[in-house]
DNA sequence: ATATATTTTTAGATTAGTCTAAAATTTACT
DNA sequence: AGTAAATTTTAGACTAATCTAAAAATATAT
């Protein structure tokens, strides 16, 4: 049994080592778990004791096949009660995290499945982020950031790179929300801003920055 | 800010405190809270201090109207999420006591509003017990216990006042389901144990026992 | 009413998770 | 390569919740 805060750790160690293939520091860890290093230190040899995480001291940690897998349970769990939230209860996507973050730790496989069937079975959470399957299989959405998108191309806002109530609530003013149509209409060579138009109305203006951290889907042409 | 443990002894104190009138004694918590004696006596000097609960040493503990507040809105919480869990999510009602253990401790008031409202404001869980509104509030449902009705009356079945899978599965099995309508066809004086019929076809026998634990409600005669 | 039994509390220890301060190790820079 | 800087670990302590064993208080029974 994994306690409630060993799964905080797991899915933090997860969600770094997406972005590298080295082993994770455990200052990185320290940060993201709010705690400080000593406490990590103390934490990893832990879940290297129960085959979670493979560390050695000073050479930073890694999952375990096992420890991967329990993280992969905590996101999907996390991202089923995000989309209960938003598209049952109707809470805005900006409110969700805190309430997930609780939620993600109840333990029951069977509420899990049957919690899955209830919002049939979806793809990806509210922002965008792909939920893994009962197996742990996370699901290739095959979305590319707002920045890599070239001149002309037409693109459907699917989701967001970047959870903090700050961007979202600034997406939401500039009225870039999830299903948005969005044109590039230009590209500013020097600092690689954006001049985007959304759907039919509006034009305006984006930081690199901000774009790449929208996620977004090539829309087929016929 | 009250911890999961420490609502879950306002939880237990709680419900002891609706059989009696008297102060609640430190092993009858111990009891319920599956712990000792010794835990529970450092565990009411903390809720004291914190003026949750009225306790001296020796004379037994009393919730305070503060922490009478928060075993309520634990109820109410693990109430509606069985509602969810049985209407939703399609749970059987005897499967549900120990998720909701669990869901009743997430904090958020919205989340709890918002269940609530997607719930269609029930008044009461899948087992017939009322659930406290967003001021405490217990609705009075008017049920009576099955072995207070009298010869020839006809009632509905409404809920149970035990909740254990055995006995669940026990009303299951003779077919004394929500919803189900009973007849009272012989009081036996010696024991008072019942012959009834449920519905249409069956005429069954319960003993006292039993119908001690089978909330009805009275149907109107016009 | 006094001894006995029961209940409750105290004292001291344990575990999980955290902290600070100091020591050890690794990395980075001339 | 040698030293300074940064990172990481160790050592020792704290809090919340629990335990066991012993002491204190209350209840019971003749």
């Amino acid at each position: 049994m994994t306690s409630f805060t060993e799964e905080n750790y797991l899915k933090i160690i997860y969600k770094l080592s997406a972005e590298t293939d080295n082993e994770i520091s455990t200052n990185a860890v320290a940060e993201l778990t709010q705690t400080k290093a000593a406490s990590v230190t103390d934490m990893l040899r832990k879940l290297s004791e129960k085959q979670l995480v493979s560390y050695q001291k000073y050479q930073g940690v890694r999952l375990t096949e096992k420890g991967e897998k329990v993280a992969l349970m905590v996101i999907r769990k996390h991202r089923l009660w995000e989309v209960f939230l938003v598209n049952k209860l109707g809470f805005n996507w900006d409110e969700v995290h805190e309430i997930a973050e609780e939620l993600e730790h109840i333990n029951s496989d069977e509420l899990v499945q049957r919690l899955d069937e209830f919002l049939g079975f979806p793809q990806c959470d509210p922002h965008g982020d792909p939920i893994p399957n009962r197996h742990g299989l996370m699901p290739e959405l095959g979305y590319k950031n707002l920045s890599e998108i070239t001149v002309n191309q037409q693109v459907v806002m699917m989701g967001v790179a970047q959870h903090s109530t700050n961007f979202l609530q600034y997406l939401a003013k500039i009225g870039l929300n999830l299903g948005a149509k969005i044109k590039i209409i230009e590209i500013n060579d020097f600092d690689k801003s954006l001049t985007i138009k959304i759907g039919v109305k509006k034009e305006c203006f984006l930081s690199n920055e901000v774009a790449k951290n929208v996620l977004v889907k090539a829309i087929k042409m016929d």
